[in-house]
DNA sequence: CTGTTAGCGCATTCAT
DNA sequence: ATGAATGCGCTAACAG
């Protein structure tokens, strides 16, 4: 009544029914070697008859190649991964590689925990994006030498592989287009600290500021969490200040919603009393009222590139190239300053125009 | 100057480290039978002085288990999903499964492609959101005997393993709401008909507007893509009707999204002029103004249960029952209604009042 | 309690 | 062009 194992066809039984050895099925599977076509037709017709699949573990550990690499993510719920995981995908699915997906829940634990399931997995390469500015995953698959590459939040100071959007520029581009429009009263709402893009952008936009000799005032820098939560309680504060800023970069997508709406709460309206300007690009950022400038991170094709960029170590890796004389390289991509209605010159703005 | 493979270290190099045998090494690792406290801890010395790490690949090889599941999702950049994974992850990181991940891009050829990917790694199970209602998907893993569950989308008409939202009572109860406001020219978007929540919530939306006896006018029942642009669309065109809907329910969260930008265009005030009803939970619907009423279903625990109830279902597959009694079972999770400030009573109500 | 042995399904020499 | 034999790293019998 009970059978364990279902056993599934195997190689030998296609070869079996077209009278044929295993290695000959082997060879028209993986095109290895020329087969004469007569023989080569009974082994499709066979593998066909069988519905037989051939089975990937058997064939890894014989290969020491999984055609799998791993993907750590550290907060799926952040729209901004799962369009990078669909550029990913895309380039995965064209090259063969399946993806086994890690979420690390923005805790290095379970980063770590997650990296060491990969490992023991076998995967033949691994796209990180980290859940701090530790180079403790940095260590762990540079030690194991593991073909890696960091995506987006990446490990500083170290030789890593590397692909994220040119933070640096998106905060300085960012800025200037605030500047611009004629404000001086510029908050920003910072995100946290020990994430590499938001130290870049934020750098980004001190160069910005600095060029125009207009102080960052200690009151209109904040950090905090990346929830809309924290977007909000910031707003708050920033809107009551008796000097408020006509002005509010936020470096993130998630604290922007939150200041949408401490700015309804405020009745403050916007672009009118206050410019708001923040990153990424999703279906509300389009359709909230007003709708809002952002600037936009290349994700998918973050996704797409650094997949392509895996591939490449991987099989570097495979030739035997211990340590390539570049080994060391850093990927930037342009991310677009996308002005809609958020953004507009300060009230005051006409007043300063007489000469 | 190449090495082709940097050979990994063995269950065998433990052992003679050890001073032990192979057997004994796997014993200690996987509990499976007692070993004296001194070898004990003489493998685990020598597991962590030669950074040792089981060989998945070779244990699934000999075991039959991979102690990974598939999960095929139709499109991860809608935030329903990784809300899903996000539940699926924790219950299967708990009892130490992998994910392998496919996204079939709503393609149904990319979603049969991605499960024979799926077949091939010897999965020991698949967590499936379907993108269509064709039960193509469901023939192939029952023919192939592989425990799945679907979970969201679901087959219908075919004894699956199915774990969803109670779409028809969450229909009904939007309509419902709708209705006690007073309500009476209401409008539905209805997603696409070709996909199981869709047409459940239309099924509870008709039984709701048939106990006060409403009629659902041909002009007020709009179907379409899951596209915010599709939303947008129907919104201008209910919105310019001579008879004017007074309450408008999407049945999806992008469609929703468009109708917002639609109704803002038209200068068209909610919820004073219109109330808007829509499905699922984000940061931005926190966030708009007005905050936006919705439909929230459970979607973690949609995941989290989904998972639990496919590690059942591969118990069940092991311990050899080919078809047990009940294989066929359907879970219903309540979906909740969050009354927020996109609905309230219609304009003409008050005049309707006197007697 | 511990060690020896035999495959899991496949790709790969090496003969032919 | 084809087939026979070997072993990838591990676990599950079995024997001691």
């Amino acid at each position: 009544m009970a059978k364990r194992k279902s056993k599934s066809t195997t190689i030998y039984d296609v070869a079996r029914l077209a009278t044929v050895s295993p290695a000959t099925v082997s060879a028209v599977i993986n095109g290895t070697a020329t087969v004469s076509p007569t023989r080569t037709k009974r082994v499709h017709e066979a593998m066909a008859a069988l519905d037989y699949h051939p089975d990937h573990i058997a064939r890894s550990l014989k290969t020491g190649k999984t055609n799998a690499i791993g993907m750590v993510v550290p907060d799926v719920t952040n729209p901004f991964y799962p369009e990078v995981i669909r550029g990913v995908e895309q380039a995965a699915g064209k090259a063969g590689y399946s993806i086994i997906f890690v979420n690390s829940n923005e805790d290095p634990e379970q980063e770590r925990r997650g990296l060491q399931a990969l490992i023991s997995r076998r995967v033949d390469g691994a796209l990180i994006a980290c859940c701090d500015n530790s180079t403790a995953t940095f260590d762990l698959v540079a030690r194991r030498n593991i073909p890696s590459v960091f995506l987006d939040r990446v490990p500083l100071g170290v030789n890593a592989i590397r692909i994220s959007t040119d933070n640096f520029k998106a905060g300085f581009v960012g800025a200037k287009h605030l500047i611009d429009l004629g404000h001086e009263r510029i908050a920003i709402v910072a995100g946290r600290m020990d994430l590499s893009p938001h130290v870049q952008r934020v750098e980004g936009f001190r160069k910005a500021m600095q060029e125009p000799g207009i102080a960052v005032r200690d009151e209109y820098f904040r950090t905090g969490s990346l929830s809309s939560e924290t977007g909000y309680q910031i707003g708050k504060q920033l809107l009551q200040l008796n000097r408020r800023p006509t002005a509010i970069f936020c470096t993130n997508n998630k604290t922007l919603l939150g200041l949408v709406r401490a700015l309804a709460e405020c009745s403050v309206s916007c672009p009118d009393e206050v410019s708001i300007l923040g990153f990424d690009d999703f279906a509300w950022t389009e359709n909230f009222h007003p709708r809002l400038s952002t600037i936009v991170q290349p994700a998918q094709e973050l996704g797409r590139r650094g997949m392509e960029m895996l591939i490449q170590q991987i099989k570097l890796h495979d030739s035997g190239e211990t340590n390539p004389p570049s080994a060391y390289e850093t990927v930037l991509l342009e991310a677009e300053l996308r002005i809609r209605e958020s953004t507009a010159p300060p009230a005051s703005v006409g007043l300063r125009v007489a000469p």
